[in-house]
RNA sequence: GGGCAGGUAGCGAAGCGGUCAAACGCAUCAGACUGUAAAUCUGACGGCUUAUGCCUUCGGAGGUUCGAAUCCUUCCCUGCCCA
């Protein structure tokens, strides 16, 4: 019923930064096939942030790899944990949410994620469902199981202390909130990025304390953003959301800098070993030009989260946009006619929101970032044509389809 | 509880009675160049009917002054040291 100890270990290898135990794990898988009894996988997630971006897919892909070999993926929202904010990683404290908010989160995570994941072997749970029955003198019991000095080992804790900047008490409870998490649902592994691997950790420590084997961890890199430099995540707009439209996912694809195509190849697309290697040769090859591989790369996107006929099409609008600089096809229609008073240009684009306020939209005009039908607007006081539909463009890619009155 | 240092635009950080809508850096946006890449260069970057004009900003509230981000009072918040 299961593959192969070697067949399963060398799917999980694939792309994962690091396997705390590993043997561990393997004896755990092992013991799986014996007993024909499938491991029990779990993946916490944030709901305070509901997009799913590709940084996300990375570990959810490999939650679903562990689904593909039959195991059980067991998906805990952090609903109650949402209310404190995960300090990892974060030089600040981030603001807690409601009860509400988090489990209204939950839900459209719910929805994206599965579209990584399998419904077999699938179930997701809400943190709030034992967090939240925990009485203050149980919390301070699970307080009592670990110790500031081992919290301070974590090194944001750390470097924000030295830095003189706040630390919640409540932050400290995070760590050991994820880790009840793991004794609830009796977690055999627990995935996460590298930046949870103390957190994961403490899991291991906190689940013995609660007289349970200790989880596996397995953590994955995290996924650079489109800008290369930071984490992709929704705040830095860094992003390419699994949500976004073929469009946008296409041509944001297309602009990640060169040297994360290899990377995102690894550890966003399904791509064989050897296809890989195949990438990674050519990538060196100064004949074949990034910009090919890219596109590819783009296309396996779309293609993964929409279809292949849109990827097609994304593909093609792009080149219509870029490469012979027209409009595309569909795009946001705006009717004048709808709204009374708008006269000029600055005023349309104010009210379809393609500029925050009259002086930036100004700004554009003057710094040649406005045409309207591929003819630059030069005049920031100019009035709106007098067509009854014309196509408005906003710096390079932002277009819109006015109806005129 | 006591002492000290702080809280300035998205972030970091200057300014410490007028010339401050507030230097500088980062981020962002637009333009040039390109492969919507990177690098580079140019410009913009509180709001307004664009104006050597007005309005709202420098943790909150009061006050002193012709005039306050800058001085005083008070409150809130943060860090450090002592208890």
């Amino acid at each position: 019923m299961f593959p192969k100890l070697n067949e399963q270990m060398d799917l999980i290898r694939r792309g994962a930064a690091e396997i705390i135990p590993e043997d561990d794990l393997a004896r755990k898988i092992e013991r799986s096939i014996k007993s024909k009894k499938p491991l029990r996988v779990k993946l916490g997630c944030d709901p305070s942030r509901p997009d799913l971006h590709l940084g996300h897919s990375v570990v959810l892909r490999k939650l679903r790899q562990f689904q593909d070999l039959g195991h059980q993926a067991i998906l805990i929202i952090g609903d109650f944990t949402g209310m404190i904010g995960d300090p990892s990683g974060k030089s600040k404290t981030r603001p807690p949410l409601s009860l509400e908010e988090t489990r209204r989160n939950g839900q459209t995570y719910f929805e994206q994620a599965t579209k990584v994941l399998a419904a077999q072997k699938f179930k997701m749970l809400y943190n709030s469902e034992w967090l939240g029955k925990m009485s203050f003198a149980d919390v301070i019991l699970l307080a009592g199981r670990y110790t500031v000095a081992r919290m301070l080992e974590r090194d944001d804790f750390t470097e924000r202390h030295k830095a003189g900047e706040p630390i919640g008490i409540h932050e400290f409870l995070y760590p050991l909130a994820q880790a009840m998490d793991s004794v609830a649902v009796e977690a055999d592994v627990e995935l996460g990025g590298t930046d949870q691997k103390f957190n994961l950790l403490v899991g291991r420590d906190i689940q013995r304390e609660y007289g349970q084997e200790p989880q596996a961890i397995l953590t994955m890199p995290i996924l650079p953003g489109t800008d290369g430099i930071e984490k992709m995540s929704k705040s830095l707009d860094n992003y390419i959301g699994l949500n976004d439209t073929p469009r946008d996912m296409f041509g944001k694809s297309l602009r990640i800098p060169d040297f994360l195509i290899y990377t995102y190849y690894e550890l966003t697309t399904n791509i064989s070993n050897k296809d890989l290697r195949e990438i990674q040769k050519q990538l060196a090859d100064r004949k074949v030009n990034p910009r090919d591989l890219k596109r590819r790369l783009a296309r396996t996107l779309v293609s993964m989260y929409h279809s292949e006929e849109e990827a097609a099409k994304a593909e093609e609008e792009f080149d219509k946009i870029f490469v012979e600089k027209s409009a595309p096809d569909d795009m946001d229609v705006f009717s004048v006619k709808e709204r009374n008073g708008i006269e000029t240009i600055v005023s349309l684009m104010t009210e379809a929101k393609l500029a925050s306020s009259r002086g930036e939209a100004r700004r554009l005009i003057e710094q040649g970032g406005v045409s309207i039908d591929g003819e630059k607007v030069s005049d920031p006081n100019a009035r709106i044509p007098d067509k009854a539909e014309f196509v408005l463009k906003v710096g390079k890619r932002r277009f819109l389809k006015v109806i005129g009155s």
